[in-house]
DNA sequence: CCACTATGTTCCACTCAACGGAATAACGTT
DNA sequence: AACGTTATTCCGTTGAGTGGAACATAGTGG
């Protein structure tokens, strides 16, 4: 459970922590001033000065053109800097690449941290009709089957405290209520596998399943996904695929069974 | 030429960006509060201030057991969304494979942005001697082969600027002088790939060709790098095989000779 | 175990840097 | 050209940010 860290902070460095988070949750690749001061409740001033501050240090880019800002590439060295800390992505990569081979969808690699997991990795199948995911966007652990793998295998504790919280309605089919939830996790842990039609995106399908490393929790989850009309008819074909997959590299990380 | 950014700014935003890319500039995954606070001139009350601000939002973590602050998975979420604006390195991967594999040595794909420039991906060879580098961490322009790749394909204003400022001295062995640092991207120029001899990193040897796309700058960089003591004898073996590379790359993405 | 050193965390008096409303500039559309 | 929308700049106001010092914690050596 993601603890609130005491101690003072400084509410112009939040808020400018929260206008560089704006960027990963929005789905556009540019931002306005407009758009930032609606949605975090700053006047424009201020938004206004957070960028031409972020610009300065390479946080953020303008495009003098469109008057709309994007991150820089001091994001992405932040970004880099901290991938060097996740092992198994190099691991997973190949793994990726023959689950997508073999089931002709997109395979995913997702990590988490405290209340919100997020694709690290993806590899598309060539075909035209395919499911690609969007890297760094921070996601619930309800919604979606590789957030239900993640919170499925997490501690009674983690759950319970997770579930005791208002959970956001990412689409018409996503699950809000606790007591389905736990109901659908039970069903995670015995099929070993969690599968999703439309519960985080409208429309996409998945199948996801842990992978483990040499603590209780899971280290990463991989996902295979598509479009659902695709899915209703494939899950029973992939879980096999994939589980043999996610049992190969948990292994591979140090896992025992 | 990185143009600096008019306007008014608020220079305790500036001052946590200074702190965020103090951890992607030094070498250690964790950094301490009096080590920032002596690196940015910054006092221990205003660093932590900014560290506990930051760990709010989820750009740093503290090990409670070192107390020490470490980047956090905002950090993560931010590069990776700039990361999907780079769409050449999902191009690049299978050719960094190849290369690795054909040389036995490592092959690193970098990126540009203005001033700098930073390794985006590599692969690394089976081998137990070899070089491994560091994704994300700004480097300049000036030294070693990814850079100086970058450098010589750069116009002629942007080249007379940047070496009419003072040049940082990374090794014993960079170069600084301009007047030598033209007459060697002229050399890069004429050849078609920049070759380095412990210039960046003392001990690291490594040849580095530009990728081009639509654009007259080069898109990325792609380096074969290892331990200087084998690269003495093996650039004239590399570099054919590294050119061929670069120049299939560019025509995959869009470039006419 | 204790003393010492080094580093992280908290407190509080002081002041100037950050704020925001309004004016201005710039851009796109009709 | 006029209008609507958005980005940028200005400036009076004040409370949020600063930093020095005190306190808490952790590691090391005798």
């Amino acid at each position: 459970m993601a603890e609130q860290p005491q101690g003072q902070t400084i509410a112009t460095v939040e808020r400018a922590a929260d206008v560089l988070n704006a960027f990963t949750e929005l789905d556009g690749a540019t931002v306005g001033v407009t758009e930032l001061s609606e949605r975090l409740g700053l006047s424009k001033a201020v938004v206004h000065r957070i960028l031409t501050s972020l610009r300065v240090k390479g946080f953020v880019e303008l495009d003098e053109d469109s008057r709309r800002y994007s991150l820089g590439p001091a994001s992405l060295s932040l970004g880099l800097t901290y991938l060097q800390k996740i092992d198994v992505r190099d691991e997973a990569r190949s793994f990726l690449r023959d689950l997508s081979e073999q089931t002709d969808e997109t395979a995913t690699l997702s990590v988490r941290r405290g209340d919100v997991r997020m694709y690290v990795d993806q590899v598309t199948p060539s075909r035209e009709v395919k499911m690609t995911v969007q890297l760094g966007h921070p996601y619930p652990l309800h919604a979606g089957g590789s957030s239900k793998a993640f919170l499925a295998h997490l501690s009674d504790e983690f759950i319970d405290d997770y579930l005791s919280r208002p959970l956001e309605q990412l689409g018409p089919l996503t699950m809000t209520d606790p007591d389905i939830i736990r109901k659908d996790l039970a069903l995670v842990r015995s099929r070993g596998f969690a599968s999703s039609l439309g519960e985080r995106q409208e429309g996409a399908g998945s199948v996801a399943a842990p992978v483990f490393g040499h603590e209780n929790d899971p280290v990463a989850v991989i996902s295979v996904c598509g479009p659902v009309e695709r899915f209703q008819n494939e899950i029973d074909d992939i879980a096999p695929v994939l589980l043999e997959s996610t049992r190969r590299l948990s292994r591979r990380l140090g896992w025992e069974a």
